[in-house]
DNA sequence: ATCGTCATATGAA
DNA sequence: TTCATATGACGAT
């Protein structure tokens, strides 16, 4: 028996000197951030969010700031995760796991998780990824050194790396 | 170095 | 069931 609570969808700005990034909240906690595209910067803050919401905000614009600039976040707001399948949150579990400043290949992901094969999967599951940034899809590379694929734009991932000094071969 | 091809897991239509 | 993947390994240029 679900409640049948109001599935809150509050969207909040994050102004960062890389443009309005977008943070969205159902009644469990984040589930969603944005990069800063025409979209964001155009849609309009909602007009009175609940305590609880403005404090996970609070909460989640410190991370994203630290994020940004290559440092570990103190404490991230509670992620809510519940719209992806039980490997996708398995492959998103784990890459919160992969310590700021440090890589992983696909495949070294995938056998992380205990499905050594499930490789093509694990890249799917990261470009499927609702929380870039916080929870560090960035962090996973091609196993011969390679970029390998990012939703939101290569240069956001190398941009995301370079901040972590994550040397490229 | 680059390219084509195949294997394999997962998810969406 | 068919199609698409943010892979990886391998062999032929």
């Amino acid at each position: 028996m679900q409640t049948k609570s109001p599935n809150r969808d509050i969207a909040l700005p994050i102004s960062t000197n890389a443009g309005s990034f977008l943070a969205r909240y159902s009644d469990r906690g984040l589930v969603g951030l944005d990069f800063p595209s025409a979209k964001t910067q155009r849609e309009s803050p909602a007009a009175a969010p609940d305590a609880v919401t403005r404090r996970w905000h609070a909460t989640t614009g410190r991370a994203l700031l630290d994020a940004l600039a290559g440092r570990k976040p103190r404490a991230l707001p509670p992620l809510d995760l519940s719209s992806g399948t039980p490997f996708q949150r398995e492959v998103w579990t784990a890459l919160g796991r992969i310590p700021c400043g440090e890589t992983l290949s696909y495949g070294e992901l995938a056998h992380a998780i205990g499905r050594p094969k499930a490789v093509r999967a694990v890249g799917g599951a990261c470009g499927a990824n609702p929380i870039p940034v916080l929870v560090p899809c960035h962090r996973v590379l091609a196993a011969d050194g390679r970029l390998g694929g990012f939703t939101a734009g290569l240069d956001w991932k190398r941009r995301l790396l370079k901040a972590e000094r994550v040397t490229l071969g």
